[in-house]
DNA sequence: TAGAGATATATCGATCCGATATATCTACGC
DNA sequence: GCGTAGATATATCGGATCGATATATCTCTA
C-alpha cells in the first residue's frame, strides 16, 4: 500500500476518540489544527473514502432525519497506523508569511516607511493572539491535555513574534536616528 | 487588471535590483525566502510571462553560448506595483507543522512516549537553526540589511521554538513523575 | 410559516509543489 | 582531446491543497 498523505493522519486523529462525519471533522479542524495543519472539504471527503477502502476507518449510516449522513470510526488497523505515524519524527515544517516577505524586500521602500511594516506585522500577530485566547476556555474543558498544550504554544509564539516585531522596529528607528550609515543608493531610485 | 498573486511579488522583488533569469530567481528563493515563502519552477516561469505581458517586467535575450536565456528587468510600472504592495498590511500567515500536529494527537500514544515527540521537534528546530546559521555570512556581505534582519529573526525563532519544546518536555515529565492525575481511560484503549 | 443559519456531502478551478524531461554549458580527471 | 558529472536554463506534469460554491435538509426563531 502506498503511504498515506499527512492529511489522512489528521482524519485518523480526528476520528480516533469518537466516530465523526466529514462535516464534523472539517468544523473541528477549523477550530483547532488549522493554525498548523488545515484541511478542506475537497481533501476530507475523498480521503475518508480512501481510508475506508483501505480499512483504516469504517463508515456507518447515521442520518439526521431525511438528510443522509455517514460517521466514520477508526479501526484497529487505523489505530495502529495512527500510532505508528505519531512515533515517526516530524518532517514537514512550512510557513507562508507575507509580513516577513515584505520585510525581506523592504529595501525597495523609503527607509522611513519600514517601521510601518513591522508595526503592521505586530498588529497582525496580536490579533491572532486574541483569536487563540478566545479558544482557550474551550480547550480547558477537555480531558485531553494536548490540544491545550499546543494552543498555549500558539499563544506564546504569537507573543514572541509580536515582541520581536517591536524590538526590530525600535532597532531600525534607533539606527535611523543616530548615525546615517554610509549606504550606496537604494530605496531612492 | 486582476490583482497579482503573492508569488508575483516575490518575482518583482527578486528582479527589483538587477535583471535575473527564472533559474536565478528560483536559486535565490531556495536560498532565502523559501523559509517563509517558497516558489517552484511551475510558478516562476508562467508568472514571468504574465508579468511580462502586464508590462511589469521586460525580458531580454541573454544567451550563454548556444543556450537560450531570458533575463527579466523590472519596469517603472512594476516598481510602482511592488512598492504599493509593500505598503499594504500583510494578510497571509500560514503554517504546516507536523510536530505540532503529532503533539495535538499525542493522547493516542502511551504517556511515556510523548516526551519523544517534543525531543524530535526540538532536534528538528535545532537542525533548522544550524542551516540558517550557515547562511548568515552570505547575508552579512550584502549591502541590503533586511535579508539579514529576517534571517536573524529566523534564528531567534528556531531557538525560541526549540526552547519551548524543551520546557514542555520538562513539564510533561514533571507532571508524570509527581501526581498521577485522575484521568479517564485513553491512550490505553 | 417564512427565512436564516447550521448540518451534510460533493465538486470545481486556481494555485502550489516536487519531480522530472530536455538541452547546453563548464570543470575536471584521464 | 574525450567523457562525464554537475551547473545552468526552460518547460511541464501529476498530485496535493485551497477557497468557494452548489445542493439539500435540518433547526430555530421572528
Amino acid at each position: 500500500m502506498e503511504s498515506l498523505s499527512p492529511t489522512a493522519y489528521v482524519i485518523l486523529g480526528m476520528v480516533h476518540k469518537e466516530p465523526r462525519s466529514g462535516y464534523e471533522i472539517k468544523s473541528i479542524v477549523d477550530n483547532t489544527t488549522r493554525f498548523f495543519w488545515a484541511a478542506s472539504y475537497g481533501q476530507i471527503y475523498p480521503e475518508l473514502k480512501r481510508l475506508s477502502e483501505a480499512g483504516l476507518v469504517v463508515g456507518a449510516d447515521a442520518p439526521t432525519g431525511g438528510r443522509r449522513r455517514t460517521v466514520y470510526e477508526i479501526t484497529a488497523d487505523g489505530e495502529e497506523e495512527l500510532v505508528a505515524w505519531l512515533r515517526q519524527p516530524p518532517v514537514t515544517f512550512e510557513m507562508r508569511e507575507e509580513g516577513l516577505l515584505k520585510l525581506f524586500f523592504a529595501d525597495a521602500l523609503p527607509r522611513e516607511e519600514v517601521p510601518g511594516i513591522l508595526r503592521a506585522m505586530r498588529e497582525h500577530r496580536l490579533a491572532a493572539n486574541e483569536k487563540l485566547r478566545a479558544m482557550e476556555p474551550m480547550a480547558q474543558e477537555k480531558d485531553d491535555p494536548f490540544p491545550l498544550l499546543v494552543l498555549r504554544g500558539g499563544l506564546e509564539f504569537t507573543e514572541w513574534f509580536a515582541d520581536w516585531c517591536e524590538r526590530m522596529e525600535a532597532q531600525i528607528l534607533a539606527a535611523a536616528a543616530k548615525p546615517p550609515p554610509p549606504r550606496k543608493g537604494a530605496a531612492d531610485v
